[in-house]
RNA sequence: GCGGGGGUCGCCAAGCCAGGUCAAAGGCGCAGGGCUUAGGACCCUGUCCCGAAGGGGUUCGUGGGUUCAAAUCCCACCCCCCGCACCA
């Protein structure tokens, strides 16, 4: 799906010691091979446990796959470990993408000896000797798979790898899998024939996609076109092509290019002149032409012609800016609108001498004014002359600036403009909602023809100019069927979809399918088994390919089940994905024995649907619409998908990645650089939660992580089994922490929220943990145990191989991998010791304050507020909740206590200007005992005799502007 | 234009859905201190402005509004990114 650029210079470094990458590496070396050899990720159905299948988007392997699909995939490969953990029973699979051209066209440019394409192998690590393999498309496939599951491995990725496999006739048992699925597709009435343009090579006869084509012309796709058919008084045509139909209203002349030569023509039994470029156009999209002489550019100027809508005789006058290669060759002149047009304008009417050289009196330009016929708000009547005098335009050659100005006037017109009232029926419309309307009116009057054209030249890889074809034997997937529709709607609703936002989009794009071109010529892929001279292109056989990873341990293993592909007959997959036909016939028709057949269903359907897509944002738009609609469209409502988690595209260092900036990074460089644990901690800090925006790589991120991993492992072996027995209050408040932060964490997963879940995890908890350290001095024994385990065993999913070392460091058995996710205990969770705990550190910095101020201070007292003031602040706080608006309950509390006056007064006060204090009190005994027993620690942080009392008990001078959570504090 | 996502205290980035605990988490950077032979790492403190008592002032793209109270809700506007199909 994703296809791989290449690179070629390298940026980015690491500024890590080399020395501590190594060590990383060998330990994630060790767990990678023990990972394999145990098979700990081979996942076979097993009906006692719950099952969980999720998917990657299987990647195009043009390429090696770097930190952009790293990140995608490393996703997944956490929410694996992360449901394996909790119970599930998970399938994740990996297989490979070849359909489609690229590949097709990269191996040919190697058999012509492109330089470039020779040096991008080499720059992926490809040694010299080995290129001319490359000349076949097989060994890129073979050899981008190798190694793409190499880098995958040392990712640490849990895969299942038996069940790999890659895509088109290259792999028949899965071109019999796409067979079977058209051949059903077509049943259900699904698949139709049509017409269909495409960007054609007039010399090597075929179709040109972008990797067909030098770099400066990817990406430039076919246009729909006008032409208009303005008519010379001998009746012989003359087509202008136009992109902006409605402005015939304003044509006040012809423009065309005195040196160029036009053809004389039959068109569809008319005289047309025009350029050769269109002639073999409209031949190609069916209209019959026949060449019948030649004439100059420059032999028509000054004649006149009828605009076929108007009726105006307009004249034929020269201009330089017309590229006779373009189009028609021919251009309607719209002054008015076009900045174009209206600088040629006024260039022909200071140049009168332009004129007369062509034979012409210079009155012929005298008469033209523009004729405005689009109001446009904020511009006078004539917007492009608007547009070139805001701009300076000099004349005809200041390209750049008049392409601004074209761009600038036409989408402003195209959205805003208002026709006027001499556009007849139109005016008073908007441009964008009646263009097709007049498009469809002209052409049914005859005063014009559709046509499909680039908008500019664009050459094949062999070196010709490509043109737009019409092919009429296009094959069809209808997605507008509006049944089709309506079941794809109804499975997006009932779809577990993260972020919230894509089912609107996805509703969205389903909702305006149209109908789509899914055979190719020339590439890739699986024949259509009704039409084999054609191929299914590559969006199109990989909808439904996640069912084929539970038929793949069995299909792609014939040593082991002796499968062949001629045995995969529609009724075997009849049988084993829809359960239809009966066993035995089915075993008599394709030679495969009963029990295995029977086996393999039992496979599909344990693991099926797909629980989880875990994909790019760029798919959004057709892949992951055709996933749901091919699921529909052949599977019973059970197997349709259930979820589907989307994230952003990658940036380095905040910018995009890209080969020409130089931070375009390999996975299997970043791992070298950092290790794998490195990155996967800076891919997930980069942003893994599901959301729309980009994640953003930082290297130096990926620095400190291996720092911090190093430090994770030493520390955590070095100290389980410290500490001492006692127990301790603040050991409540951090074992609460620990509690609420599996509990925080575990949410977060479940809602594939992974960086929020990896903060909340790792540097939250580690924050906590040091407040506990300098609270605590010592920790507790058991609670430092605890922590140590359960702080691994949330890292699990993220940094397996550290996990996984840890917990072999700390005398566990078996794999922190595997091991059951922890659990949380609600009663171990105390909200109020948080609070006081914020207390402490509330007391903490006030009292740094006061110290800053004071300059000096030989003890502070701490005098907690007395027991009425809770008692208020809790009717306060009730009068709150009942909806009360604060100084309302103020009030109505201070009628239930009786206290005096003047005390109750500034009460109100400071009440209302710390209103916290109502949210964060706890009962005054907790406060008071938290900051009883902190006395020494504040004392030690503070370096000043600290103590706490009562207010009740207290002669501090300020013991009255104490408040519930807001001890007075005096400095002595 | 339509649809989607964004614009937060030097940079990155939480918060916004469920308004008050928000001068606003965390990281980076910067400054000071501790530790250290030194550097790095690590730990602590500070980092919008003013302040000799925990306070005050001005901030969350811009301008309005709702509210006792707005980064958070409403309205209008500005700017950036992405998609709008045959590249995978």
């Amino acid at each position: 799906m994703h296809s791989v650029g290449i690179v070629i210079e390298r940026r980015v470094k690491p500024k890590v010691d080399p020395a501590l990458v190594s060590k990383v590496r060998a330990i994630e070396d060790k767990w990678v091979d023990r990972w394999i050899k145990s098979g700990i990720f081979e996942a076979e159905p097993d009906p006692s446990k719950p099952k969980f299948f999720v998917t990657f988007p299987y990647p195009y392997i043009n390429g090696l796959i770097h930190l952009g699909g790293a990140f995608t995939i490393l996703r997944v490969d956490i929410a694996a470990r992360y449901k394996r953990m909790r119970g599930f029973n998970v399938l994740f699979a990996q297989g490979w993408h070849a359909t489609g051209g690229p590949i097709v066209s990269a191996a040919l440019r190697i058999r012509e000896g492109d330089k470039k394409m020779v040096s991008d192998l080499i720059s992926m690590g490809v040694p010299v000797d080995e290129i001319s393999k490359f000349s076949n498309p097989e060994y890129w496939v073979k050899y981008f798979s190798d190694n793409w599951r190499r880098d995958l491995i040392s990712y640490g990725l849990s895969i299942d790898w038996r069940r790999e496999f890659y895509t088109t006739y290259l792999n028949p048992y899965y071109s019999k899998f796409i067979e079977w699925q058209y051949l059903r597709l077509r049943d259900k009435g699904l698949v139709g024939k049509g017409t269909h343009p495409v960007v054609w090579c007039p010399k090597e006869l075929k179709v040109v996609g972008d990797h067909d084509r030098p770099d400066e012309y990817v990406g430039i796709s076919l246009v729909d076109a006008v032409l208009m058919k303005f008519k010379l008084d001998d009746g012989h045509i003359i087509p202008t092509m136009t992109f902006r139909p409605e402005t015939i209203y304003g044509v006040t002349n012809i423009w065309i290019k005195p040196e160029a030569k036009y053809l004389i023509a039959d068109v569809d039994g008319e005289t047309w002149i025009l350029n050769s470029y269109m002639l073999e156009e409209l031949k190609d999209q069916g209209h019959r032409v026949n060449v019948k002489g030649e004439v100059d550019g420059s032999s028509l100027i000054g004649l006149k012609v009828n605009n076929p809508v108007t009726g105006l005789k307009v004249p034929i006058l020269p201009a330089y800016f017309v590229d006779s290669e373009l189009g028609t060759g021919i251009v309607m002149s719209v002054p008015a609108h076009a900045p174009y047009d209206y600088v040629a304008l006024m260039d022909l009417k200071s140049n009168p001498e332009l004129l007369v050289r062509y034979g012409l009196d210079s009155s012929v330009v005298d008469g033209i004014e523009p004729i405005p016929l689009i109001k446009l708000e904020g511009y006078s009547s004539i917007p492009a002359r608007d547009a070139v005098t805001s701009r300076n335009v000099k004349d005809q050659n200041d390209f750049k600036k008049l392409d601004e100005a074209t761009s600038e006037i036409y989408s402003k017109e195209y959205y805003n403009g208002v026709l006027l009232e001499n556009t007849g029926k139109w005016a008073g419309r908007i441009v964008c909602e009646v263009k097709d309307e007049i498009i469809d009116w002209l052409e049914s009057n005859g005063y014009a023809i559709r046509i499909y054209t680039l908008p500019v030249r664009v050459y094949c890889r062999c070196g010709a100019r490509t043109h737009v074809k019409i092919v009429s034997d296009q094959w069809f997937l209808l997605y507008s069927d509006e049944n089709w529709k309506k079941m794809t709607l109804e499975c997006i609703d009932s779809m577990n979809l993260y972020p919230p936002e894509i089912r609107e989009e996805l509703k969205k794009t389903a909702f305006n399918l149209r109908d789509w071109a899914f055979t190719h010529k020339g590439e890739l892929g699986t024949h259509l088994p009704w039409d084999p001279d054609w191929v299914i292109e590559s969006l199109s056989d990989s909808t439904i390919y996640m069912a084929y990873y539970t038929l793949a341990k069995y299909l792609q293993h014939p040593e082991k089940y002796g499968i062949k592909p001629e045995q995969l007959k529609p009724e075997f997959f009849d049988y084993v994905l829809l359960g239809r036909g009966n066993v035995a016939e089915v075993s008599e028709t394709t030679g495969i024995p009963a029990e295995l057949l029977d086996e393999i269903r039992r496979e599909f359907s344990y693991w099926y649907p797909v629980d989880l897509r875990i994909s790019g944002k760029d798919l959004l738009y057709n892949h992951l619409v055709f996933f749901i609609m091919h699921h529909v469209a052949i599977f019973p409502r059970e197997f349709w998908p259930r979820g589907i988690s989307i994230n952003g595209w990658i940036m380095v260092s905040g910018e995009k990645m890209s080969k020409s900036k130089g931070n375009f990074i390999l996975l299997r460089d970043a791992i070298n650089y950092w290790s794998a644990s490195a990155v996967r901690w800076a891919e997930v800090m980069a942003g893994a939660d599901s959301t729309l925006e980009d994640p953003n790589f930082e290297p130096s991120m990926a620095d400190l992580a291996v720092e911090e991993i190093l430090r994770w492992i030493d520390y955590a072996s070095g100290n389980y089994g410290v500490g001492r027995s006692e127990r301790l209050k603040i050991d409540d408040w951090f074992e609460s922490a620990l509690h609420q932060t599996i509990k925080k964490v575990t949410e977060l997963m479940d809602k594939t929220m992974y960086k929020s879940a990896f903060v909340e995890a790792y540097y939250n908890l580690q924050n906590k943990f040091k407040w506990y350290l300098r609270r605590a001095g010592t920790p507790n024994r058991d609670l430092l145990k605890q922590f140590i385990e359960i702080q691994t065993l949330l890292l699990a999913p993220f940094i397996p191989h550290v996990a996984d070392e840890v917990w072999e460091r700390i005398g566990k058995d078996g794999y922190a991998s595997i091991h059951p996710w922890p659990t949380y205990d609600e009663s171990k969770i105390k909200p109020e010791l948080d609070l006081a705990e914020e207390i402490v550190k509330g007391v903490l910095e006030d009292a740094r304050e006061l110290l800053r101020l004071v300059k000096q201070a030989k003890m502070v007292r701490v005098t907690v507020a007395a027991k009425w003031k809770y008692d208020l602040l809790a009717e306060v706080k009730k009068a709150l909740m009942e909806g009360a608006r604060l100084n309302e309950a103020i009030r109505i509390s201070f009628r239930k206590v009786s206290l005096p006056s003047k005390l109750a007064s500034q009460l109100v006060q400071s009440i209302s200007r710390n209103p916290e204090t109502i949210e964060m009190h706890v009962p005054v005994d907790v406060e008071y005992a938290v900051l009883k027993e902190a006395e020494e620690f504040l004392s030690r942080e503070l370096n000043l005799k600290v103590v706490v009392e009562r207010e009740e008990e207290s002669s501090s001078p300020k013991k009255d502007i104490s408040l519930p959570s807001r001890p007075a504090i005096y400095m002595e």
